[in-house]
DNA sequence: TATTGTTATACTCTATAACTATA
DNA sequence: TATAGTTATAGAGTATAACAATA
């Protein structure tokens, strides 16, 4: 995309928006050579995390709609890292594990993300990158 | 939304994602009364300030493609709020123009999201906002 | 009646490529 | 050859509503 060399003169709304744009566009290219997408590598690791663990709780964890993880669900299904199960407790909901394919996507997705996140972040002095987890922790939380 | 109660347990990357989209729809909500994307309320800013300026500079303030900026300009245009006329220095170009009612809406529109402004990030402390702009223009800039 | 996960639908943002008119 | 802006096209992300099965 070309970025042109004007400066940047708004609010911090704005360039708040302009700087997660280059998050994302970072985080989707580290995951290119799996084709996942972001939000289908967050619900691998939360599905490592959790296993067994519900579509509805994946949603929760991604704050994300019920019908996006059903589509983020379907794609990782659809690429063999996970399955659908039915849920022996209740038998409306199901239960996502993990296969053996999804466990070792898992481990190298994550090294390859944690390498970026270091890159990208790394750049900030140690005490801005705690600040702004704090303040984005703050952020997340609020009214 | 459904928002499910879950801890987030994750990097600083999908934080910053999940801030965003919070920061995206209040932006979306304060403009839904007149009908504007958050990207047709900034070029909106933009062309009031620079007026009159080409397509491609008002890309470079949004730090969005040139195709992007033709969606937005043509939504704006759409809405009677700018013109766009012949640039008399470069017959391939264009300038853009705000309108009567564009300069009004400019004014209504900036109110209301700086107020919107003002309460989502006003919870934090005066320190916190400095060092979240701080922050955020580093990672803008960086390579 | 409420909840779980689904199907159906739509709108926005983003990205790439190719085209035109002009420089 | 390069540039300004456009048309064309496609893929994600996001959101709402309605539905079936079950609690």
């Amino acid at each position: 995309m070309p970025r042109a060399p004007e400066p940047a003169d708004d609010d911090l709304g704005a360039l708040f928006m302009r700087v997660a744009r280059r998050v994302r566009r970072r985080w989707v290219d580290v995951l290119e050579p799996w084709g996942l997408s972001p939000h289908q590598s967050r619900a691998l690791g939360v599905v490592g995390q959790h296993e067994p663990v519900r579509p509805g709780v994946i949603a929760g964890h991604l704050r994300i709609a019920p019908r996006s993880a059903t589509d983020v669900l379907d794609g990782l299904e659809g690429l063999g890292l996970v399955e659908r199960r039915p849920d022996p407790e209740d038998r409306r909901a199901q239960v996502v594990h993990l296969t053996t394919s999804g466990r070792r996507l898992l481990d190298e997705v994550g090294g390859a993300r944690r390498d970026d996140l270091a890159e990208f972040f790394g750049h900030l002095p140690v005490e801005d990158r705690a600040s702004l987890t704090r303040i984005l922790r703050a952020l997340e939380d609020d009214d």
